[in-house]
RNA sequence: GGAAGGAUGCCGGAGUGGUUGAACGGCCAGUUCUCGAAAAGCUUGGGAGAUUAUGUCUCACGGGGGUUCGAAUCCCCCUCCUUCCGCCA
């Protein structure tokens, strides 16, 4: 949510923004006219109430000199509350009005940020680590893991319907490994790990900023609950309707829960293997910092290091782009995704995803905090993958394929696997 | 699922119809004292909206509605929390 006074004052900054993040522009304008009818229903009905306010002080006047109140100020009491009660309803319905409108105005994204309608106006900021080379014909992930009998996709899909999977044997302890080494990672950064609920309210979505753009990209329960497609939800909302002190900050928090998203509007996309799926497991970084775009932005490229530092370590090459306004979430100011290279679809592919929102988030969610000089500010929040598991299972199996389909484990993760190569049993 | 209790400011915690927008304590900010700090004292200071004056007005005691000239306080509905019982893991 963006301050209203920004809003007023830079009507074409927000509207170019909707425009540019490929969303509904005629909101701003219903926004400032609803504002308008508001403010001026908020002035009629606060000189009513100051009226009434006095009329009740001058009864109180009255009870305390003669023991009761004159007619005369009743009735007038009466007749304000009279003339209240015609118009506070319209005030109620303009605020209500102005409240959504509010929510549906998404951030204005940085200035750096490329304009471009999708992923293609994406820019690649920079590659790391060279394309590995194969004296064979690389096989896709899913080819590999059935040979070696590493997942079940016939089974799962049986049971659990299109895009479920089951991961199996080596596989099972090769996720786990990555999960555990990119909490360890983080946890080593001074980050304080955490399980995340993944059963989340409607207040913690729409205050993280999914709803009510994402509303169809989840799933829900028959009792109201969203189930999150990422613990940054609930990571994010923690301190929700607090107001902090500026030596909490920064607050730095790595969550691990499963994620699900119903991938709505990607049919035909990787229908085959266990790249794009309704469940997953992801490591999540989330950080809370002061209000300082300064500040954040340091963050910002802090977060999408220690991911890198973890792609290196495994062993991966990569890429870092800069999203353009049409690929970035409404909330977002400005985002970097990670593509890691898979060796059997030969090209790059999303894996990580480093978004910053200044006080977006937490207007909506009431995330205060006192700063130095006494004043209350909103908190600033950033978010970043660390290791979203199978996306990222599938990119270590692709790279560490042999000529003879056997997969070597990565240094870093033999000891929790128990192995260093996995081979047809 | 049944029963009881609770939700108050930045935090803890009083308060059962009108000088209580909130005692008392803590924290933070500002300020006095000081070479400076600590300690101590003082402050219309600490949330939101309107007006755009930097003063006034309104709102804000979980949320919504009602009673009343007047509600944190009385009534109704809802949400959440705690405890006990039941059930389950």
């Amino acid at each position: 949510m963006l301050d209203i006074q920004f809003i007023r004052d830079n009507q074409k900054t927000v509207e170019t923004a909707c425009k540019n993040k490929q969303l509904d522009v005629s909101v701003v304008a219903e926004l400032l006219a609803v504002d308008e009818r508001r403010r001026k229903l908020q002035v009629e009905v606060d000189g009513l109430r100051q009226r009434a306010n006095q009329n009740a002080d001058a009864v109180k006047q009255e009870v305390a000199q003669q023991g009761k109140p004159s007619v005369e100020l009743i009735a007038k009491g009466k007749d304000i509350k009279t003339q209240l009660q015609a118009i506070e309803p319209e005030l109620k319905i303009a605020e209500e009005d102005f409240t959504t409108l509010m929510y549906s105005i998404p951030n204005v994204p940085a200035e750096e940020v490329p304009v471009g309608e999708d992923e293609e106006g994406n820019v690649v900021v920079r590659t790391v680590g060279d394309v590995p080379t194969f004296d064979f014909e690389p096989k896709q992930h899913h080819e590999l893991m059935e040979a070696l009998d590493l997942v079940d996709t016939v089974r799962a899909v049986r049971i659990g319907g299109f895009r479920s999977y089951f991961l199996k044997n080596e596989a099972v302890l090769l996720e786990q490994a990555i999960l555990a080494y990119a909490m360890k990672l983080l946890t080593k950064e001074g980050f304080t790990p955490f399980t995340a609920p993944i059963l989340v309210n409607h207040d913690a979505m729409e205050g993280t900023g999914y709803f009510p753009w994402g509303v169809e990209d989840h799933y829900k329960t028959q009792d109201g609950q969203i189930l999150a497609g990422t613990a940054e939800v609930a990571l994010t909302a923690y301190r929700m309707g607090e107001t902090l002190t500026e030596a909490d900050l920064p607050v730095k928090m790595v969550g691990i829960s499963p994620c699900f998203r119903r991938e709505v509007g990607t049919h035909g996309k990787d229908t085959q293997g266990i790249i794009r799926v309704h469940q997953f497991n992801k490591v999540e970084q989330v950080v809370y910092t002061v209000a300082d775009e300064e500040e954040t932005q340091k963050w910002h490229e802090k977060m999408t290091a220690f991911a890198e530092q973890l792609l290196k370590d495994l062993g991966l090459s990569y890429q870092v782009l800069l999203m353009c306004t049409g690929d970035m979430g409404a909330g977002q100011r400005k985002k970097y995704d990670i593509e890691t290279w898979f060796p059997g679809q030969n090209k790059y592919r999303e894996t990580h995803s480093a978004s910053y929102f200044n006080d977006f988030q937490s207007r909506r969610l009431g995330i205060k905090y006192q700063a130095k000089d006494g004043t209350t500010k909103h908190v600033y929040t950033l978010n970043n993958t660390m290791a979203a598991t199978p996306r990222l299972l599938a990119a270590v199996i692709e790279n560490y394929q042999q000529a003879d389909g056997s997969i070597v484990v990565p240094e870093v993760l033999r000891d929790f696997v128990g192995t260093d190569r996995i081979t047809k049993k």
